[in-house]
DNA sequence: AATAGCATTTTACTACAGTAGAATGATTGT
DNA sequence: ACAATCATTCTACTGTAGTAAAATGCTATT
């Protein structure tokens, strides 16, 4: 069922992510802003997300709905990366991460705090 | 000094940190079983490999040394994964992988030691 | 209801990753 | 030494993600 959502498609949905659901014009002025976007080429990206199921536009006012979760894109992403880099084992991209030397102190705490929660 | 690498180029580097040092000719034939490859475009993808300082060649023979190691490779990949999936925090995607249902109770244990063994 | 202005769709260009055929250069067996 | 074969480079096509101009449609104000 998985959707490949390419850069400029994800660029649409998080704005969705981020803020809920938005009108194409409010979309539009954000991307504007954001990453300097034509408010054409905003338009054409969302067209291309509803074209894959990937949105939905709500009556009226072209209210744009994400219909793909950011934890679905997410996995997707993550899936795509251990399978090209880490041999499909998820441990060793955990265990790289782990092993850098700029993670931050608070988020090294909070790992464990996660680890060490699993049952 | 991060060396940006293509998927095409990652299956050349692949061959060679699995494999260590290889002759182009023997590149061409393992991508040829792997992924079908024309000889003609191993030998291409390693030309970019070069040029991009990926890879030198060693006389006689033409025998490929990788100058990226698999490491660097993965820490660019990945960075760029947290960057564009996870606001830059490194820790949510691990909390996110973390979190899957089909994590192996053996590599939870495994991530345990690791993540309690940090400084 | 005509027009002006804005929202949306249609269409299409551009850049580049991916792929490989043609051309060239090197090696080897006779 | 020459031809044949194989290794390597040069050149170029293809597909598609990214971007936006042009065309169209809609809305509101007078």
């Amino acid at each position: 069922m998985q959707i490949k959502l390419f850069d400029s498609e994800l660029k649409i949905m998080d704005v969705l992510w981020k803020n809920g659901d938005t009108t194409a014009k409010r979309i539009a002025e954000i991307l504007k802003e954001q990453v300097g976007w034509n408010k054409t080429t905003t338009y054409t990206l969302i067209k291309r997300c509803i074209a894959k199921g990937a949105i939905e536009r709500i009556e009226p006012n072209f209210v744009c709905h994400p219909l793909v979760t950011i934890d679905q894109a997410r996995e997707l992403e993550t899936t795509e990366l251990i399978n090209k880099m880490y041999d499909g084992a998820a441990d060793q991209l955990v265990a790289s991460i782990l092993g850098r030397k700029n993670l931050p102190p608070e988020e090294i705490e909070r790992l464990k705090r996660l680890v060490n929660s699993l049952e």
